[in-house]
DNA sequence: TTGTACGCGTTATCAT
DNA sequence: ATGATAACGCGTACAA
């Protein structure tokens, strides 16, 4: 559009030379208050901003990060995701945000993409797919540039992570339901093969171990981990001969869908059935009935990841390779003691 | 971390000059097969990927695209940004997004920001503050930099735009509350002085009026625009004199809350109300009941956006200044004829 | 077909 | 306290 104004027309509108215009900017203290007070204000008539280019040519960092996640329509992630920039934003740094659709070929596109344009760190958001050869791409990259995980971590690498004891989050939920007096309680999982699903069906079943109920296969349901999947888990479970009192569910949004396909059925919950939820997205909070859940604490996750990269880049010490976040139970109305 | 791979490594390498490397990027057409070969196997064997800076300092572009928007957490967003994103993408560009939470100061630090950022073009989202001094930053941005407004115009101006044609919808809305026998229709709306707020009353008021039900400002409860303020909204309506049978709402969120609070009460949806949303959020499927809403296309709007945003940085013509998108009725499970 | 050399806007080093 | 100038990595006009 219009030509872009240099340090050289302020240089000359202000009769110094280009260094001391770069230097009001960069070390403000070596140039003559006079002189600054001047330049600074022909700058602002001028709407002079550097060229990020070429500062970047030469300082090798734009400060910008790119963020990578399966898709922002999974309702965990806004939040998640305003941590982040929020962090971010107070460290002078900016965000580019990529939805892969867990495709590990988009990942890698992007990887690449977002290398070229010289971001200063990447940040791995989400459970990844199970298997050494989907995240090799990942410690390959650990070399070049800063990344975090955020949610999931690679054991026995030295990637640093952020993330949510999710066994555990399962071993609350599950437990919570045992302590109102559930023996059935159905799990409603995701079925691809990734890190969050064996996590939290870890948790579930040293639950019921530890209540010495136990364990029935049947009692746990793989589908899409979305409120669509969790309606179809529910469709399935009232037409089979499975008869749990209670769910517990990998995520928030599988509970929506859930509880929509009790109630469509004319049962209530609590009253017929209990549910417990899995993220602790706000939103649940207006579900009717208000959703019992484990929060991880996604903008809280956030913030923290946002923190962290950012002392990689600026190569701080880290305390910690993995930073895990204990998840609480938040009890809403959707549970009830079960006696009969 | 590792020192970068530049133009020059591959010239010796590959024993030609810079200028050939440069050219086989370029203009491919112009070096010898063979010497291209070998080069870009050089390339990929060095895993050269060439200075973002360096290039944007001369072609002035870094293919990327800021977008501006209230808040992620906003249901209706992440759709849209999916679109958004996923269309930039196939032209080669990236996208910022900056959560503004509507304020004009953090929108024009982001601005400023961006600008610095050397960023090829601003997608401005979601309604704007009324007043022109809220916006007039925006007319001076547009002689910059190519701008693009989603679901809000600044009439009058030559600022590009991509939105619903929201009167319409909330005509839609009202007028299959009164076809299905309503007549005290009240409707939720948001508190501030927004655009989409005004628009929406307009349709509510004009859809009122076509069918000879007199307006009742009392029928409308304003309140914060998201899932609380609907269940707030629902207690103070339960609370008071008013009796509707029916509810418009300002947003899919909002009707989300309401419906709580009325089972809260113990009151069926849509036995003792009917309720219509607003947005076309894919998630309210799975409320319960299912939601009727008015789609307002939220993926496709990012979509169109998108590309209207890259034809401007291209240069391209557009044919209209701005695109309406007009929003249709989807019938779910939330409305029901009132009979009596 | 290929190479030389200049310029993009800024920072930083060395003089002054 | 300020100025001149060499880098930063790449693209391209011009020369060969």
């Amino acid at each position: 559009m219009e030509k872009q104004i240099t340090i050289k027309d302020i240089a000359n509108a202000a009769k110094v030379s280009i260094a001391t215009v770069s230097r009001v900017m960069n070390m403000p203290e070596k140039v003559a208050p006079e002189t600054k007070q001047k330049i600074n204000q022909i700058m602002k008539d001028m709407k002079f901003t550097p060229n990020a280019f070429a500062v970047g040519l030469i300082k090798n960092t734009i400060k910008t990060v790119c963020i990578i996640l399966p898709d922002i329509n999974n309702l965990f992630y806004p939040p998640l995701l305003r941590g982040i920039e929020d962090r971010l934003q107070s460290h002078g740094y900016n965000g580019f945000i990529c939805n892969t659709d867990k495709s590990i070929e988009k990942e890698m596109f992007y990887i690449e993409n977002f290398i070229g344009k010289n971001v200063d760190g990447f940040v791995f958001v989400g459970t990844r797919p199970l298997g050494l050869k989907n995240n090799e791409h990942l410690l390959e990259l650990n070399k070049r540039i800063p990344i975090i995980m955020v949610n999931d971590d690679i054991l026995g690498s030295n990637i640093y992570s952020v993330m949510t004891d999710e066994v555990n989050g399962a071993y609350i939920a599950t437990t919570h339901l045992i302590k109102l007096g559930h023996k059935k309680i159905a799990f409603i999982n995701g079925n691809e093969k990734l890190t969050t699903y064996e996590y939290k069906l870890q948790g579930y079943k040293r639950a019921l171990e530890d209540n010495d109920i136990s364990f029935d296969k049947n009692m746990v349901i793989c589908g899409i981990a979305n409120e669509k999947g969790g309606f179809y888990a529910g469709e399935e479970i009232l037409a089979s001969s499975i008869k749990p009192t209670a769910f517990f569910t990998e995520s928030d949004q599988i509970a929506m869908g859930l509880v929509k396909s009790l109630f469509f059925h004319g049962y209530h919950v609590p009253g017929d059935f209990s549910v417990v939820g899995f993220g602790g997205v706000p939103l649940f909070e207006q579900l009717y009935p208000g959703l019992t859940t484990i929060d991880q604490f996604p903008y809280k996750t956030g913030e923290m990841a946002a923190d962290k990269i950012i002392k990689i880049i600026n190569g701080e010490k880290i305390q910690q390779r993995k930073t895990v976040i204990e998840p609480e139970l938040i009890i809403r109305e959707s549970c009830k003691a079960f006696t009969r």
